[in-house]
DNA sequence: AAAACCCACTTAATCGTTTTCGTGTTTTTA
DNA sequence: TAAAAACACGAAAACGATTAAGTGGGTTTT
């Protein structure tokens, strides 16, 4: 509502004195900035994001790619839980985000990118999304800055969970507790199930652990119907697993249906583990073995990298930030 | 990064012609029409949202309040359903969506209304606050159109979840299936507690069910350890009810545990009720027996009802648009 | 005392649009 | 055929800020 002018009325002095003193420059009389900052309070004037945006070339607003193709980030709890840390430091860096619209079938929308040059966002960050969809590659190859999550575009900043290491520690930690017939349900094919699964391979392998091929199957992840299938399938194998590793935690649940439905109990007749740490996995008894990642991490160096792209883009170099996750021991793994 | 000039040049018009053009106004010819869009195209033109919103005063990008004193909204999930569905409606009619920065903490920080103004929202909807904050407060009776989400204030357009039906449905279901001894853990006090616990008690008096004051607790919402406990020392009373309801579905996980460790099962020995009719209460067994909100519509209308109120604030109506959920019967209430 | 500086401002251009008035040309009307 | 109307377009101001360059006056330098 008030603007500069205003201001610039009631002190007698031109806008652009009011600009300098309201930004500091030092080249504005101290008690001619002290009145201009008493006026600018009265009258409740506060700047216009987007005239600031015009002249600065700088909107201070984030682009936030956090989709799926079934479905948007928001009700995915992981990622949701990221999105929820990386607006926090966003905020604190006084920066908003604002959602890239996903919406394909809009007549008349914009690309990613297109939408991403008309908000004039200073930087984009993406998560959760289809990375091989050329609008996505269109986005990550402008000259916006850009930081992706849990993927890795070869000259660009990622963050990502430490699945690999994440994998390792739940096989090893299910290994120590003496099971030798693991099974892994895992999820569709994707950066991260990649990154579990040759995780999974390899570290059953040091350990010579054998793994029969009917011990892997795949199944989407977050579908507790799969999960409960593939589970009953495994239970009725002549060699069943001993314990069964999900794609996550909420898969997990379609799993222990099927292992109730048989009458098995868990730990004691057989064992499982999720991924993820979500609250009711950890919360719930028999408590789950999984390995909570950290998405407040995830999320923070997320918006810290991004925001230091933008604000200081020659000294701050692309890198792979990996987070690690920690094993949550629970108790769905007997010891055997 | 290609302006109008850019076009105007290319096509030796002037800026004002393009501009026309583009907008489709009347008074441009055709041939010209079609040139200056087909230049548009091949020089990848696309609008500046911070020019225009300048000029015309709209922005098309709507804030999002959806705070918690204790968290965000976006892990909460009822809430971030709410918002996933009304970020898609709002795409759907070319509104983004940015969130108003709640970080409290931050030096220099502008309230809500002034952040609304400084990024020039069409209008803001609002939920999951704390309704009482002066700066929500000073946000509502601005001049903004607004929607709340979940909580009414007097003059002003809003979307609730109908907690009054959902509770009386949930509680004749369980009088129908024979209980008479029906305890509810209910969550803190708020708009949404009060509509449940007050139709909570009016339709036990109308089924004749009396509830004896220590068959009533309050437990945080989503807490499962508190839940845990009440339901601890309910199960512990002389005359402990058969039946017992939860804040939402989460906190029934923490009571369930209280319930496995006294060796009761679910419903044989014990019934229990959610709230909610989240993912995971009504896929695991003994699924859940709860009230599923209805939170597509919800998040769907919130956003329809807030952009009406922008378009066309002469003809639409300030109302309580009231959303009806559908309880799951699910198998946690025993037939007795 | 003239040259050189500082200080504390102001002027004016600019960012990319929209929109109100023109203005010159063509077409229609009387 | 002259006046009126319609058409197609341009000039310029405006939205609310930022900033380079300029301008007087007082101080300092030599």
């Amino acid at each position: 509502m008030a603007s500069m002018k205003d201001i610039s009325m009631a002190c007698g002095v031109s806008i652009a004195t009011v600009s300098k003193a309201l930004n500091n420059h030092k080249d504005i009389g101290e008690e001619t900035k002290e009145r201009i900052r008493q006026v600018a309070k009265e009258i409740g004037y506060f700047p216009d994001s987007a005239a600031k945006a015009l002249k600065t070339n700088r909107t201070y607003s984030l682009g936030v790619l956090f989709v799926d193709d079934s479905q948007s980030g928001l009700t995915h709890d992981y990622f949701a839980n990221v999105l929820d840390s990386f607006k926090r430091t966003a905020e604190q860096k006084s920066y908003d985000i604002t959602f890239i619209n996903c919406c394909k079938t809009r007549p008349g929308r914009m690309s990613y990118l297109e939408h991403s040059r008309y908000r004039r966002f200073d930087g984009v960050v993406i998560a959760c999304v289809n990375f091989n969809d050329p609008e996505v590659e269109e986005l990550v190859r402008s000259s916006i800055p850009v930081v992706t999550i849990d993927y890795i575009f070869n000259d660009k900043s990622a963050v990502l969970s430490d699945n690999v290491k994440g994998m390792r520690d739940l096989v090893q930690y299910i290994y120590k507790m003496g099971h030798r017939k693991i099974a892994y349900i895992h999820g569709a094919d994707s950066a991260v199930t990649r990154s579990r699964l040759s995780s999974f391979y390899k570290t059953c392998e040091e350990l010579n652990v054998t793994v029969p091929p009917e011990y892997i199957c795949e199944a989407q992840y977050r579908d507790t119907q799969e999960a409960y299938h593939k589970t009953k399938e495994l239970l009725g194998l002549k060699n069943p697993p001993t314990c069964i590793l999900y794609p996550d935690d909420f898969a997990c649940f379609g799993g222990i249906n099927a292992i109730h439905e048989r009458g098995m109990r868990i730990p004691d007749d057989i064992s499982i583990a999720g991924y993820d740490g979500t609250q009711i996995a950890i919360n719930y008894e028999p408590k789950l073995t999984t390995v909570i990642q950290d998405t407040r991490c995830l999320g923070g160096k997320a918006a810290e990298k991004l925001i230091s792209l933008i604000e200081k883009p020659k000294t701050t170099l692309t890198e792979q930030i990996v987070v690690e996750g920690k094993i949550f021991e629970g108790s769905s793994v007997a010891r055997i």
